[in-house]
DNA sequence: GTGGTCTAGACCACA
DNA sequence: GTGGTCTAGACCACG
């Protein structure tokens, strides 16, 4: 499943798993953000319209749409009338809520990881080689 | 909300908040899990019956059959004929699909920690803390 | 009672006997799986929605939402989010734990047959019938 | 688990899963008509009485009987008001639905094997061996 | 009384 | 329109 980004720039893949209990429009979230934190993304480069990148992956525009809205109110991109849609320019700032979410969301995971006999080192190595995958070197 | 696993034993904390979007089954599933991964539940405790579980936190017994189903079938909890349902008394035993499963929720959590510019260090530091707050001391 | 798995391809029948003690979430997951199993239904191929398969073999839509859910979790449909209910295109991968309850269902029917005087001979004759009659030459 | 049948003749080891999804009943009644096939029961002998087979075996005594009645009506047994409970002395009188009955349980297990990529040949290996196993020798 | 099955009707998220 | 979730109420098999 190739979309394309820019014809100009840049080329980003995004795998969709239509079978996944995941809707397709976190995936594609999920995708993106990854993209962003990657740096395959960078603050200000443009994104594809949502019908350009509908039809590339496949899916109704609605889902793009729901997507770009998401990452829009959660500050990754901004919709320009003229320049389309960007890689929000400028840092996120910070919002306090951010963290209790986290915590919302790695909570039940770690008590899983417990339950299923992972060791606590085992644990935050796993974590700590997604997390230097996903970013190598130093923070951005 | 109150539950209480057990008249003689115990009285088990349990939260459903029926506004959030997570789906009421999930949330009690996973406040199941986390009671087995502190170690409130205790391999081999039993349960409330679906029905007497479903009174105390107002929900419908079928919900709470969709968790109790979904804890089984994962290892959690068995359902006894004689004694009820009771959290499984074996390990749950290891499977190599965990840990897929575990990358793919967590890396889309570190993307979005590292878009948010979160560093590294206060990552797992939070990370960290909901670990000993789930499991102070040594591994059961 | 008929059961249309894609109007425009085919036709094929499924019989639910009401007044069996066999649930009817049960009969029908052996009706697909016997349909796959005979190559009536192929791989890929596409099944009806729960709705229009609950309307046509006029059971209540859970009941039908039952029986895929475990035909899925078994490997044996996916569901697709553009296509819909689909045999799984792929083979079912080999899960060792088959064979064991493999044995377990057997071993009372053929205890049973032994005590019912049934000689070893006719034992197999009938079984050879039946797996002729459901995989008729080669192996699919 | 160990049941009793006979103080002055046998002891016969019944296992029941509590756990399971099979009917207590039904895995007493498995397990008896087993010893049957396998010869460890042989006609005429004695069955311990409902309750004594109950308390030892740790199941409630209507569970026994439930069990009794059907393995009666089957012809397995017969139940003496003076001598107890015997296996049946006399061969089972044919009973022309027994071969339906087989074909009905027998049919979705091949059906699934199919599917599951067993092969006609392996499927008929461990039949006979399950076979063999319970009926090493000639027919009783 | 327990879980399992079935029905009916409703709302919502997703596509 | 689709599946997913939730509710409510009913019957049955099991223990």
């Amino acid at each position: 499943m190739l979309a394309i980004t820019d014809i100009t720039k840049k080329i980003m893949i995004i795998n969709i798993n239509f079978s996944a209990e995941t809707p397709i429009y976190v995936q594609l979230r999920n995708q993106i953000i990854e993209g962003i934190a990657i740096g395959e993304l960078k603050r200000g480069e443009s994104l594809p319209s949502i019908r350009q990148l509908a039809v590339d992956i496949g899916v109704n525009m609605h889902t793009v749409n729901k997507t770009y809205k998401q990452l829009k109110t959660d500050g990754y991109i901004v919709i320009h009338k003229r320049r389309g849609v960007l890689i929000n320019p400028n840092k996120i700032k910070w919002n306090g809520k951010y963290v209790e979410k986290l915590e919302e969301k790695i909570r039940p995971i770690i008590a899983e990881s417990i339950c299923q006999g992972l060791k606590e080192k085992d644990f935050f190595k796993h974590c700590l080689n997604i997390y230097k995958n996903l970013n190598p070197g130093v923070q951005k």
